[in-house]
DNA sequence: TTGCGTTCGTTAGAAGTTATAACTCAACAC
DNA sequence: GTGTTGAGTTATAACTTCTAACGAACGCAA
């Protein structure tokens, strides 16, 4: 699943180990955010002593935009999946596979539609896969009802409000506020522009 | 306007020099964020060194729960400031106090409604504000049309869909999508439900 | 098998950070 | 004047990222 068919031994424990510092990167932010990630931890947690991560990456910074660039690769992945397979364009489908990522590991969201590091810049290979990530959602909303200027007002609301629904939920803002996220998911869903409510989407099969 | 009546020198001192501490403070994360915010650097900035600060408050973590209490009350002070004068209830009032105080300083947005840090919890006290910041809001959502579960669920709308709207923008999601984030939440403000297109927001005089 | 070069992992150290301990000294109360 | 309180100082510990220099292991070739 990691070494692909890399020429010398050498080359194949590079990227293994290199898969394993990610790896372990991702369980560190996972639990305590990408603020707390350690390489000297990693190091520790590996059985080698600090200084020896930097013959795998440049530094911490290196090592987080590589995580950066494996989320959105991940949901550019997960969105054309779900667009590819199913029964074709489905807006409720696009919505719930979001959804789904966003809750199977919330820092992986925040790493990529949190709060921005001040000086951070993402490199430029990253735009292409942020267009690779709308694609999708674009095609479905000038698919559906009358394409025109519509599509992209109903694709940029579905973004908008969507992500405002589940950062929030993330962060924890609802909690104790009497208020099902899921209910209110699905109704934020229903109410997507233009409101054709003659043509409700298809209820899912789930 | 930041040492009320306290008694002693003393107090009067120290009250002046958290005030200031507290003050570059916000400088250091608005320009660099909160995970940059340094209390040496604070130190050296105002002419003491390091373990000086140690006087004045507990800790790096004492100091930004202090910030994120300040930027709630903020929040709350501006929404009520808002609720209060003007003509009565407006929900687009609300909506556009919410963007001005976004736009004034996006880091201190970020250190409201931002990616949360999964260990740190709120203080008690926080969620009392937060109360505070939903009440001129939920107000407004139970007056104008007729009031029932129709009010949480605008407001809630309120909420998630200019959050979602804001944090974007701020975290300048929107650079170079050729679209106007002011045009997008006026569009988004005019679409709250229950969709009353008989009966618009009045036009701000702004 | 015998080299030889590449690369890995080590320790040492620089420059930061938060935070504590101990000490000096000034300001204030009596 | 004396005594207490508190501010600010240095020294230090325990971290962090990251560089430099060194030894040792490994792969490859003759």
């Amino acid at each position: 699943m990691v070494d692909t068919g890399t020429r010398t031994p050498r080359e194949r424990y590079r990227a293994h180990v290199r898969a394993e510092i990610r790896e372990r990167a991702w369980e560190q932010i996972a639990t305590a955010g990408a603020s707390a990630l350690s390489l000297n931890a990693i190091a520790k947690q590996m059985g080698m002593s600090g200084p020896a991560l930097y013959r795998y990456c440049a530094g911490r910074d290196e090592l987080i935009t590589e995580l950066v660039r494996e989320a959105y690769r991940s949901l550019a992945d997960t969105f054309r999946a779900t667009a590819a397979s199913g029964s074709g364009a489905d807006l409720a489908a696009l919505a719930h596979a979001l959804r789904g990522w966003a809750l199977d590991d919330p820092q992986r969201y925040f790493l990529v539609y949190g709060t921005p590091v001040p000086g951070y810049h993402a490199p430029d290979d990253v735009t292409g896969i942020t267009s690779e990530i709308m694609t999708p959602l674009l095609d479905v909303c000038a698919a559906s009802p009358p394409d025109g200027p519509e599509a992209l007002r109903r694709a940029l609301s579905f973004w908008t409000r969507l992500h405002g629904l589940l950062s929030l939920e993330l962060a924890g803002h609802f909690t104790g506020m009497d208020v099902d996220p899921a209910l209110m998911f699905a109704a934020e869903l229903d109410d997507l522009p233009p409101h054709r409510r003659d043509r409700r989407p298809a209820p899912r099969a789930q």
